[in-house]
DNA sequence: AGAGGGATCTTCT
DNA sequence: GAAGATCCCTCTC
């Protein structure tokens, strides 16, 4: 039964608490109803929930090696990579963090939002990186690589665009092997900054392999010389052995048992 | 395998 | 006005 909008017919009465009422379930049919169920349980059933996201900066970083990141493309395609190279940026004392001394900007407002929000911010005028804010204030995550899973062949069509025609055809190894990289194959731009990774239609994570400490390098981040004594702190995460890393650490690598 | 330079433009000082 | 959580190409060893 359709719900009766009250009519107004003098507008002269004052009518309090008048709500216009969302759009409600009697007003679609029921194969419509169906296929929005449908929808719902595709994007829902197997994804990393917010509880995942609430983890300190640096727990959250280790964590996320060996998840799945997705990546739906408008026509359905579906493009997934496993994550095997992080780096955690703490806000706050971390001077190599956009959120250095608290500092806030439109720019790195998502680095402060709920844990699992996405912070994309561009480079050099050309390329984009993609965080994802954990808990603490103003800390993120930034995921530097990934192990290319399902759509290859379109990965390597979104990285083409950018190189010169007679340019080498790139290995599986390097379609997502940087932080630009991998923006650039998943076709992630500025339009995904602010995206709730829990709650998103065309991005978000599943749940993969659980990867153990001994399997990780610990090692210093990189391109942030001008971080003082932060620069050597071992914060960039990396499955070790895994060949879909951006940048070994061979002496990291030589300190492990 | 590694070094060096250019691209390119938003963001912040 | 300068810098930048990078990538790509070219040149050299």
């Amino acid at each position: 039964m359709p719900i009766k909008r009250r009519r107004i017919e003098n507008l002269n009465v004052q009518e309090p608490n008048i709500t216009v009422p969302k759009k409600k379930d009697n007003d679609i049919t029921v194969s419509q109803r169906k296929e929005q169920d449908e929808m719902t349980s595709k994007y829902f059933q197997n994804r990393l929930q917010s509880d995942f996201y609430n983890q300190a900066c640096t727990d959250l970083a280790k964590s996320f090696l060996g998840q799945i990141l997705v990546r739906k493309l408008p026509d359905g395609t579906e493009l997934r990579g496993r994550i095997v190279e992080t780096e955690s940026y703490l806000g706050g004392e971390d001077e190599a963090s956009h959120s250095k001394g608290g500092k806030r900007t439109e720019r790195n407002k998502a680095m402060y939002m709920k844990p699992g929000t996405v912070y994309v911010y561009q480079i050099y005028g050309v390329y984009f990186c993609m965080n994802i804010s954990s808990q603490g204030d103003g800390a993120a995550v930034l995921l530097r690589s990934l192990e290319p899973l399902e759509g290859l062949d379109v990965m390597r069509k979104f990285r083409e665009l950018r190189r010169k025609e007679k340019a080498k055809a790139l290995k599986d190894t390097e379609l997502c092997n940087g932080p630009s990289k991998l923006c650039l194959a998943l076709d992630m731009d500025k339009s995904f900054d602010k995206r709730d990774l829990s709650n998103d239609e065309i991005t978000w994570l599943e749940p993969g392999s659980k990867i153990l400490d001994k399997d990780i390098v610990f090692c210093p981040r990189i391109g942030i010389s001008y971080a003082g004594e932060w620069t050597k702190k071992p914060l960039r995460f990396y499955v070790k052995g895994n060949k879909y890393v951006s940048v070994r650490d061979k002496m990291a690598e030589a300190l492990m048992v």
